[in-house]
DNA sequence: ATAATAGTGTCTCTTAGACAGTATTTG
DNA sequence: CAAATACTGTCTAAGAGACACTATTAT
């Protein structure tokens, strides 16, 4: 025990006042902005204008500055690129395969965004895609005229952990109203869970499960113009857990 | 779209060109070990000997190397402070708020990894130590004399995620087996679950969804000398995703 | 009035918990 | 034989799906 923890030691010594012994590796925040609108989840994507990676969609990313926390960085980076102030954030994953940057030694640690799809300013509406495929292993991108998007970097990797995530937290999480607009009805809110998990659900036992769940506040307003028997608008009650 | 997407690259740009334009910080991997001993939850903790922490308890760690990925450098760290080989590995959670080391901006990157702890060498098993609290925040670890240990760095709310996980992953990913021997008895898998969960369960609803799993293999063999009826020994079907 | 969806009540099916009873080992 | 735990069968309770029925709006 005291061999290696001296040794352990050792390294972090040297390392304090040797910066030049160990490579430093850049570190970069990558945010995955999710938004769900015609039953398509949808994610931002930049067109990279430069090589590596020249003309392919990349996830919107920075260099993580040295006042700032991860969570700062990303909250900052994805502001830069979207004018956004709320929204819900979460850190996914650190990707940091040694070659996944072809310059240099990139870690970058990747973050998923929710927002309601109608707060995104409309010139950048034109850069969201919606996206296909199964949770876990790397997702592929489409667009609007279902063509299929080169990914930058292992940014689809990145993707098909955010899809696998979102799945996994909606089942025993209340997020779904982050892809909602204050105020919604019910069936809006079981639009985004069969939207997310790709599958439709049982109206009953959704409704139930929800209103059961005291997470839901009933306004007491309802829809309107809606070609129907509207339905009863609600709330989310804040300062719960997420 | 266009202006935000050249700045964009532009500092990638840059930044490919000048390392210096950014400060680069120290990138470490940390690792909690978890294993369970005696219905008690337990991780590795390795005592500082150099200042800044020190005499505190802290995680194995060390700098991830410029040729290796996150979990090779995890891997390797593990190895190098336990001479263990085979393990589950798991990333966490990236950690890296500007001050949380006094020296230098250090992101650390945490895995967990669990073991059967009768594969411990003794002399790391002094090393051991219990740990109680609940989920999700800080945690306290204490020793066997039930003192209280204090933690380096913010190792504490790292473990506090460390158990969050497990009990998390434990309601629905087959990882129980990772604490246990290679042949083990459907009340040794209980065990493991009363002690990572923190609470009692319905035997036989346990032994129901555990064998309707699918993921247990009878092996025909039994327990011996144990001043009972012995249970059936079984093994968990590998290749199954984790 | 018609179309369409909201919302309610009830039945069934599945799964977990409770509990009684039998089986098999050591000492 | 007694003690202790493994294992089985059955009842009950809770929750999800299915489905019939009523309610309310726009056209």
């Amino acid at each position: 025990m005291n061999d290696i923890d001296r040794q352990a030691n050792e390294e972090q010594f040297l390392e304090s006042y040797d910066p030049s012994k160990f490579e430093h590796p850049s570190v970069t925040v990558d945010v995955a902005l999710v938004s769900v609108s015609e039953n398509k989840l949808r994610v931002l994507l930049l067109k990279r204008q430069e090589h590596p990676s020249k003309d392919r969609w990349a996830l919107p990313g920075g260099f993580v500055r040295s006042n700032e926390s991860l969570d700062q960085a990303a909250a900052r980076v994805l502001e830069e690129k979207t004018g956004l102030r709320n929204f819900f954030l979460e850190q996914l994953y650190t990707f940091g395969e040694p070659k996944r940057d072809p310059r240099t030694r990139v870690i970058t640690v990747a973050y998923y965004a929710l927002v309601d799809h109608d707060k995104l300013k409309s010139d950048l509406a034109t850069l969201v895609v919606p996206w296909e495929g199964e949770t876990g292993g790397p997702v592929t991108i489409i667009d609007d005229r279902k063509e299929e998007l080169p990914l930058a970097f292992d940014h689809g990797e990145i993707l098909g952990m955010v899809v696998k995530r979102l799945r996994g937290k909606l089942n025993y999480a209340p997020i779904g109203f982050q892809l909602l607009p204050a105020r919604f009805t019910l069936r809006n809110l079981q639009d985004i869970h069969e939207t997310v998990l790709g599958r439709s659900m049982n109206k009953d036992s959704f409704r139930r499960r929800m209103l059961a769940s005291g997470q839901l506040l009933p306004t007491g307003e309802r829809e309107i113009q809606v070609g129907h028997r509207p339905a009863e608008l609600y709330r989310f009650i804040t300062g719960s857990a997420v």
